[in-house]
DNA sequence: CCAGAATGCGAGCGAACACTCGCGTTTGTC
DNA sequence: GACAAACGCGAGTGTTCGCTCGCATTCTGG
């Protein structure tokens, strides 16, 4: 006979109950966002969704799969618009123009969800959101590596997945900057991170058709 | 009359206690790097150096004062050996040997004091440890804030300080990818950073005598 | 309209943790 | 050797926080 039911068949929800379960991820990214996940109580959560703590885990069975059905809202979301931001790229494409659109897809989602980079990027984060954060990682890096594979044909592998990781975390840093300010500022930290991707990469597509001096002014 | 004595005159310590201090500082050294500040627990600290709680708050009023007494000794350190890493350059020396010093010295740095890392770049860290690390991002920002005038003299203070964020920015990203790897592979990470930020700051300087095709190898 | 399920509450439980206290041991000083 | 101070211990204290429980209220299907 089958062991067991369903692990957990899914409860019967009403139409307030979804409205409750959407102002707590609301509630629990704000709360994340400012004080990071080890640091943010579910009291403090509930406190400021408005409800009580015993509604909170009406919903959820404990804190950490309230990261998690966060995480995943926002993996989901960022697979599906901008999933192919780092898709293959016509090789013939400017280097200049291939980077521009990937940062820009990037940025505009880590801008719009601040929650993001709080919940991928601290220390503390549990055990099931680190994978999905390395699920994630990883996907990204194997697009970037097929992506410059395109650009630089004659490159070892192991050359082609360290620049890969370097491009990652070149654009993590630029992004941790970009996030810390606004406005026009913000814009310029935008382009010195294009800058400092498209020269870390340009010497090494430097071989192609029509790419050279990109980097300089005309005298 | 002197409303108060020292806040704390120096309590007179015997040279085991010294030791004790010695010890209990690796201890949590040791902790902090595996776990985190907030995570690591007084317990465990004193656990890992062998002796009871009691013990430990004996030589430290409170877990933050461990925190700070590390981070004191770290920068100090810090400031001694390294100093002078981006002390102001002759304009003559090229780029990539004063870009290539200054990452050495400091990689070496965080290498050998991997809870340095763990301390100053945690986002649950305490106060005044955050003060320090404010202080020190400060002071290194300015270093090489002058270090980019002298090379770049006709670039705006504001596009001055921008890039010096983004050189921190991009030498911290490259860090993470140094610790992360090992030997052979930390290496080539190592000569990568460099290379990401001798591109990203040689167009800059690309007016200098005998500065062109310094990235390229010639044909 | 009514039984049962879903929702909502908030006092309170249990564990973890920073920190203390009383007392015994070692060390420096005269 | 005696006295005081520094050292060392580990059970214990107060608090925070994740989470539960019993009960009241609201919704839904028949």
């Amino acid at each position: 006979m089958p062991a067991n039911q369903e692990k957990e068949q899914p409860r019967r929800r009403q139409a307030r109950g979804e409205r409750r379960i959407a102002q707590l991820l609301e509630a629990a990214a704000a709360v994340f966002t400012t004080t990071g996940y080890t640091a943010a109580s579910t009291n403090a959560i509930a406190r400021e969704a408005g409800v009580s703590p015993g509604t909170l885990y009406q919903f959820f069975p404990n804190k950490e799969a309230i990261a998690i059905e966060l995480g995943d809202r926002l993996i989901h979301e960022m697979r599906e618009t901008y999933g192919e931001a780092l898709a293959p790229v016509d090789p013939t494409t400017p280097l200049e123009e291939a980077v521009g659109s990937a940062v820009d897809r990037f940025i505009a989602f880590n801008c719009e969800h601040p929650v993001f980079f709080a919940l991928m990027h601290g220390p503390d984060i549990p055990g099931r959101i680190a994978e999905e954060h390395d699920a994630l990682h990883a996907t990204l890096l194997s697009r970037i590596e097929g992506l410059l594979a395109a650009l630089l044909p004659d490159v070892t592998p192991a050359d082609l997945t360290r620049t890969a990781h370097m491009c990652l975390g070149l654009y993590k840093a630029g992004l941790e900057l970009v996030l810390a300010h606004e406005g026009a500022e913000r814009e310029a930290y935008v382009q010195e991170l294009k800058n400092a991707l498209i020269r870390y990469l340009d010497p090494l597509v430097g071989t192609r058709l029509g790419r050279r001096d990109t980097l300089r002014t005309a005298p």
